[in-house]
RNA sequence: CGGGGAGUAGCGCAGCCUGGUAGCGCAUCUGCUUUGGGAGCAGAGGGUCGCAAGUUCGAAUCUUGUCUCCCCGACCA
């Protein structure tokens, strides 16, 4: 993509509003356009971030087992009646009434929805289990959105919904999921640690938190130092197998977010061991049994005839959150620096002297080489200098630079740097496409 | 929802106390010079001062109402 031609209103100076770095970098980079409180539009840059945390979480579902589909926006009130939540919701259900005076609402979470969908098909154990999951925004009228697309009132989300026979059938769903947020979250580059959390309004008696550590964090946690770096499971896991020995080895130390934190527990923990940090929740998985299914009368024939409420989770991603929380867990005084795979472009080619005859034909042919190699690069083709662009590039956090002007082509030379390190290396063109290349195709 | 703050040019702000034809920086446009870390000089365009009433000869400024946004807390993915 031409910076020409793309859209991309980056900020010199900072919006007054935004108070922490992910909000101030989304703003200032062009990624996010305030409509109102916690409502954003997502303009170009902030879109293909937004896609590629989305196709990540997307293709680790599939993997899992889960089954992707899409539900409305819009749901009617009487679902809501039935499990008794209309009532119970509160001011954070928007609610709307339509021209025959239906009362409707936009969905802030769909346990009621897909439960109404379940029990209209599904009438034998022979069908279960069953694992389905949509990406769709959601709605919660929060007193009080702050922090960018952290805390917004509509946001993206994942969220998955299985049900299953009993609670040890259950279970194994629950542990598919769990396995599938640690490659999810791993392949995004970030270190997401499960914790024991509270079930909150959706309830249930099973629960855990997946949570980004970084100091700007929502909430105080508590864990055991070695959870933070244990490795992902690996895109190998054999869903089908006993996911529970995986599931095991991150639940046996100790981690917990404050609304559940045990401080006795936590001190039996090793003191070099003891990590009490702040948290972003970018996950949350639940068990949650039968409190839909029961209200709501989703049941199945059991072999013997009898009927048999089915036992449920539901599992949540937050998309358009995480964007927030990769920026928090990794910028600096620069600007965003993104991980390989969520980078909305790999490469930026920096032209440092536009209109000059050399630096122009040599940034078009890195760029058409690029291109045709399917790397997807940012080419700054702009006017502005090259203080400027600069500056751009660091702060909008693509991985790699490939910076071209008449200074290193007099040597046959241009330069890579990388943006996460800083640093730079001197080469000629073919040898900097060639390892741009690599790069790019091995690590997507 | 309790407490606090703010709405003046695209962005960041001053002016308000003490009413008298609306300003600064950045950005934008034009010209010249410059050209490897957000350039310099000269010139130009752009605002019914959130909205509505009221006081006054006269309101960005004073009064009342209202809307919106932000911050702290409670709540939450």
């Amino acid at each position: 993509m031409r910076l020409s031609r793309y859209f991309l209103p980056t900020l010199k100076e900072t919006p007054s509003e935004a108070r922490i770095a992910s909000h101030r970098l989304m703003l200032r980079a062009g990624m996010i356009h305030q409509e109102a409180a916690g409502i954003y539009s997502w303009l170009p840059l902030g879109f293909k971030v937004l896609q590629n945390i989305e196709q990540i979480v997307r293709e680790e579902q599939n993997r899992a087992g889960a089954v992707e589909m899409l539900m409305p926006t819009i749901q009617p009130a009487e679902l809501w009646r039935e499990s008794e939540r209309y009532e119970a919701y509160g001011k954070e259900m928007l609610r709307i009434t339509d021209r025959h005076k239906r009362e409707m609402l936009y969905g802030p979470t769909n346990e009621e929805m897909l439960t109404g969908i379940f029990r209209s098909y599904c009438r034998s154990y022979k069908e279960l289990p069953k694992l389905l999951y949509h990406i769709q925004w959601k709605f919660r009228d929060e007193v009080r959105p702050r922090f960018g697309v952290m805390r917004g009132r509509e946001f993206l989300m994942k969220d998955a919904y299985s049900f299953d026979i009993d609670e040890a059938a259950a279970r194994k769903s629950y542990n598919r999921m769990f396995i599938a947020y640690l490659n999810t979250f791993a392949r995004m580059g970030l270190k997401a640690v499960p914790m024991r959390a509270e079930t909150g309004p959706i309830g249930g008696d099973l629960s855990h938190e997946f949570i980004i550590l970084a100091d700007t964090g929502e909430s105080a946690v508590y864990c055991h130092k070695d959870l933070v770096d244990m490795p992902s499971p690996g895109l190998d896991v054999d869903f089908e197998g006993d996911l529970q020995p995986l599931v095991d080895e991150r639940t046996a130390l100790y981690a917990a977010t404050e609304d559940v934190h045990d401080e006795d527990a936590f001190m039996a923990v090793p003191e070099d061991k003891r990590l009490s940090a702040r948290g972003i929740e970018v996950g949350q998985v639940f068990y949650f049994g039968t409190k839909y299914s029961k209200p709501m009368k989703a049941t199945v024939a059991l072999p013997g005839g009898a009927e048999q409420a089915v036992h449920m989770g539901s599992y949540g991603v937050g998309v358009s959150r995480i964007a927030g929380a990769i920026i928090e867990a990794s910028h600096d005084e620069n600007g965003i620096i993104w991980p390989m795979a969520i980078a909305p472009f790999k490469v930026g080619i920096i032209n440092l002297r536009q209109g000059e005859v050399a630096t122009d034909a040599a940034c078009e042919e890195a760029y058409l080489a690029l291109v045709n190699a399917g790397v997807d690069p940012l080419y700054d083709d702009s006017e502005d200098r090259a203080g400027a662009k600069f500056s751009r590039m660091d702060m909008i956090g693509l991985p790699w630079q490939l910076i071209i002007g008449p200074r290193g082509l007099k040597d046959g030379l241009v330069e890579i740097k990388e943006r996460a390190s800083g640093d730079r290396q001197s080469l000629p063109l073919r040898d900097a496409l060639n390892q741009l290349q690599d790069i790019c195709t091995v690590s997507v």
